[in-house]
DNA sequence: TGTACATCAGTGAACGCGCGTTCACTGATGTAC
DNA sequence: TGTACATCAGTGAACGCGCGTTCACTGATGTAC
């Protein structure tokens, strides 16, 4: 049975999502853990006290933030990385070029804080990257080519995958910070990133050699 | 003709390293962007206004920090990737390895700050990884394998090389920060560092095919 | 070597300001009957 | 439908505190003669 949330859970999650939206533009320019408390609220409109009806600390919000920024993110890697073809690279680098530029802010928040300050946040991004990893590995498995390849090396070559995809991500997003953003640097970027993927495609066909 | 400094420039660059000590120590567990200058001054013992004796900000001392981190290790990775042998790529883990069981906070502050909220700092560590990039590149040159590449795709490599190194090294220092570090852990990161290298290497043998 | 003056690394008081957190509160929404 | 009470998201005042930066200073070191 669905449920209609009542005009006060109503309206409280909108508050919640507002403190969300506003701390990740405040983190365009620098790092949760210089990120106050008054900060956020000022940029949202409510009193300082408010915040500790939603979250309660900047560290949790930071949590969340996680979430929203990976959680959803799921569905896409595993098709990306079963779609078949010659052109599955392309169309992988394809799609992070288009997330980047869909969510700019969210890649640069779990760029930066991967190995940021904040210990419980660090934690989180490590387990969804973790999950991702996974994910991409049953899905490796599924493909003929991995015939004769024990558990480990799955796993590695999966993690492999999803750094890449991450060094991508961030390349993609320093374009979009230059000075003057060019489609002809991110053609370039796109491209450098593709061969990176081809060169690993390569490697793990030759791998039981 | 070697000169020895004045008392009074040697007593500066004495304090100055202590600067750099403390912050270092200080930001093992916070991000640059929130480290505060008073915070340093009373970690080395001395007046907050002397800070400025040293640096114009934290960001000042951030970029001067860059340099003691990776101005130094220009040699090694030369060295490390223009090593002959089967066993090269086994030694070069154990390079990375020690590295990192040497100077912990440097590592640290190097991937923490890479994508940081610093944007000056950004900018120094993105200088260097790319001079490591052509140096590296410089030196798979001289290797017969890279007959027929371009000069595109070689450097395409370095960076593949280069940000391979940074992942590791980044591996290495968790298995340091764990509740309880074990031999075997470290091991176990050593042991699948050196198969995505192999992988990488593979693909390498096979590009032109 | 000695003297007189210049330099400058580090001091210490003072400033205005924004911080995180506490607390008792208000008033709209929810619930029981 | 109406009433009486409970809940709880958001308020606003107040707190003590550490922050970055300014300024005129001190006294050891450096330099010119």
């Amino acid at each position: 049975m669905s449920h209609t949330l009542g005009i006060r859970q109503a309206q409280k999650q909108k508050t919640r999502q507002a403190f969300l939206d506003a701390a990740l533009g405040l983190l365009e320019e620098q790092s949760l853990s210089s990120l106050g408390l008054r900060e956020v609220t000022r940029a949202v409109g409510v009193a300082p006290t408010a915040f500790y009806r939603h979250f309660r600390s900047t560290a949790d919000l930071g949590v969340a933030l996680v979430d929203e920024a990976l959680g959803s993110l799921h569905p896409m890697v595993r098709t990306t990385v079963s779609a078949p073809g010659p052109e599955r690279i392309t169309r992988a680098v394809r799609l992070i070029a288009d997330h980047v530029a869909a969510h700019p802010a969210h890649v640069r928040f779990i760029a930066r804080e991967r190995h940021g300050g904040v210990q419980p946040v660090r934690e989180a991004i490590r387990e969804q990257l973790a999950r991702f990893a996974e994910e991409v590995k049953s899905e490796l498995a599924k493909d003929p080519e991995a015939a004769g390849w024990n558990d480990e090396d799955l796993l590695m070559l999966a993690h492999l995958y999803v750094d890449q995809m991450l060094i991508t991500a961030s390349l993609f997003l320093e374009t979009l910070e230059s000075p003057e953003p060019s489609e002809a640097e991110r053609e370039r970027v796109a491209q450098t990133a593709a061969r990176r993927m081809r060169l690993i495609s390569l490697g793990r066909q030759h791998w039981l050699d």
